[in-house]
RNA sequence: GCGCCAAUAGCUCAGUAGGAUAGAGCAACUGCCUUCUAAGCAGUAGGCCGGGGGUUCGAAUCCCUCUUGGCGUGCCA
């Protein structure tokens, strides 16, 4: 109803200004082009446009001139609106009436669920490649926001109108699996001849996960592996431990209430030949060069500040070439858009790569438009408990992976937080998170919806139930608290656009927080059980109203809406 | 050195496709439950938006520069 609303005021102020070309008050030219905005403050009115001011310059007038003469030709008949006014540099504003209020709880009534959905992805097909962590240990906090960053966009963008496919890359070869076997087979070594008797490799993993992972297959295989060939013992390792791992990641994201379409494997590249292909084009471009005995692609001659490798000296391909296969791939398999979150940790590689992907040259060579990629950097997470950082490092095993914070903090809690904020440092800390209070904002509005359902329970106790719009006056709710909600209510499917367009998913804890606060300061402004039956039923629709929107976006965001607290 | 991200109330942070007096939560102080959930509401107090220039009708927001902090800059991914 907002972009209905604005839409008509961009309509009421062009024809003014049409009237008042025609009359000779306003020099002509082309239509008049403006914002229409909802001030901070509505008392001057609930929407705002600066069409004046925006032409001030190509009509040579003072904008608060042109405002007056445009004002003189406004006619509000059969709009939304009941009054406008000038004011300030040259804002023209105009005040609701309550037949636009009337038409939000409708809009809310039919479209149901769907409310808040828009069209601007008309149907295109979009990947969003998230979490994507290493299989060779747990995950980590860090992989833990980008989930719920990734999960939660994705959810955003089906709502505006895509075709959303979540993926996971499993960085199923290379050489920290080769590192990953390694630092089984000292553990398992380690087990059968002690400690002190087996060296563990300087670069290995020294999680307690690998140990575990050591005990796993000597329970499942006993000392026997010990006489195997090194590399056929180390290729036992990982064929038991990467689908191991992988299971368990599987899990621990379900807990998580996060599901990927497709776990994609980088081996599979390696097998199909995919990434030979993909050199093989980069060489035929001219965008190779062979130094040091190794591969190398020509970045800076493609905007990057160094060059990368791409075979490496003992024959492997490097981490550069298989992201360029696989982000070569996903256009490949038809996407119109190909986003994805990495961590800060990663941004130096990340912005090296989308520079890659995005060269003109490059994309000639593998035929795509390499604006469909896009890359979101999150940033980092420091762990706090108490004041005291908690140090995440995955080399000396002490991170605390995903798993062990959600032992700590409830699910909800987890993805409400790692959500709340847009792109910026984040500061969790765990003693925080973990207090079931308001100082957690989670709870705040999982109150609302509970303290909502209640209401309705109590009502239907003395047979009321939430009518529906042709049953009522919506003209009763009028109250400066009742205006505020619906006006709340009205702004969701113009947040889907915002935060689908800038791809910040924050924009709807925000905007769910300032939801709740505005019902729950109409609850306690407005009594429903008890008023007058008309006034009853309004209100109960309201209420209702307001609860169905609050669990549209908490579904959005993963999180439960509570019956009951 | 170079690159990226940041700096806003005592604390944690919103606010950036330029817009009217810069906001919230927490902490502090004052009030509101015999009536639908007080995990709530109302109020008071708290600010040279890191410093300095510039762009214009108008800047927390855009540009330049300086200061401080985080991260990156591997034939690891």
């Amino acid at each position: 109803m907002i972009d209905k609303a604005k839409k008509q005021i961009d309509k009421l102020i062009n024809n003014a200004y049409n009237k008042a070309q025609s009359s000779g008050e306003l020099p002509e030219g082309e239509a008049l082009s403006g914002a229409v905005e909802i001030p901070r403050d509505t008392s001057h009115g609930d929407y705002a446009s600066t069409h004046a001011m925006a032409a001030a310059k190509t009509l040579r007038l003072p904008p608060r001139k042109i405002a007056e003469i445009l004002c003189e030709h406004i006619d509000l008949d059969g709009s939304f609106f009941t009054s406008f006014s000038i004011a300030g540099p040259g804002y023209i504003n105009f005040v609701l009436s309550d037949k636009w209020y009337g038409e939000v709880i409708r809009e809310v009534e039919a479209m149901g669920g769907d409310y808040g959905s828009v069209d601007i992805g008309q149907g295109r097909r979009v990947m969003v490649e998230f979490v994507s962590a290493n299989p060779t240990g747990p995950m980590t906090i860090g992989n833990a926001r980008g989930g719920v960053l990734g999960d939660t966009l994705s959810a955003i963008l089906e709502r505006a109108g895509y075709n959303v496919w979540r993926e996971f890359l499993v960085n199923d070869a290379g050489n920290q699996i080769e590192i990953f076997g390694r630092s089984i087979n000292a553990r398992y070594m380690q087990l059968i001849v002690g400690e002190e008797n087996f060296e563990f490799p300087d670069d290995g993993y020294h999680g307690d996960d690998i140990r575990e992972l050591a005990q796993l297959i000597r329970d499942a295989e006993g000392d026997k592996l010990k006489d195997l060939p090194e590399d056929e013992r180390l290729q036992k390792f990982t064929e038991f431990a990467l689908p191991y791992n992988i299971a368990l990641m599987k899990e621990h994201l379900e807990r998580y209430r996060i599901r990927f379409d497709r776990w994609f494997h980088e081996s599979s590249l390696h097998e199909n030949g995919y990434i030979d292909e993909t050199v093989k084009l980069l060489k035929q471009a001219g965008l190779t060069y062979e130094k040091d005995g190794a591969l190398w692609l020509k970045n800076t001659e493609l905007g990057a500040d160094k060059d990368e490798v791409l075979v490496r000296s003992n024959g492997f391909y490097g981490y550069f070439a298989v992201d360029i296969a696989y982000h070569r791939e996903k256009l490949d398999r038809g996407f119109d858009k190909a986003i994805d979150i990495w961590g800060a940790d990663h941004h130096g590689h990340a912005i090296r790569l989308i520079t890659t992907m995005t060269a003109p040259q490059l994309c000639t060579a593998f035929g795509i438009d390499g604006e469909k990629y896009h890359f979101l950097i999150m940033q980092m997470v420091r762990l706090t408990r108490d004041g005291e950082t908690i140090k995440v490092s995955k080399r000396t095993g002490k991170a605390m992976s995903l798993n062990d914070l959600l032992d700590e903090i409830s699910v909800d809690a987890c993805r409400f937080f790692f959500n709340a904020r847009p792109d910026s440092h984040l500061n969790f800390d765990l003693g925080l998170a973990v207090r079931q209070d308001s100082e957690n904002p989670v709870y705040y509005v999982q109150y609302a919806h509970a303290r909502i359902c209640s209401l309705i329970d109590a009502l239907s106790a003395e047979g009321f139930s939430a009518p529906i719009c042709a049953d009522i006056d919506t003209g009763i709710l009028s109250h400066e608290s009742e205006i505020d909600l619906i006006k709340q209510i009205a702004l969701l499917p113009e947040e889907i656009t915002i935060a689908a367009r800038d791809y910040d998913p924050s924009r709807i804890n925000k905007y769910v927080i300032e939801l709740a606060a505005r019902f729950h300061r109409f609850y306690t402004a407005c009594r429903i059980k008890g008023e007058a039956q008309d006034v009853l039923l309004a209100r109960l629709k309201l209420a209702d109203t307001t609860r169905a929107v609050i669990k549209n976006c908490l579904d959005l965001l993963g999180v439960t809406a509570p019956e009951k607290m």
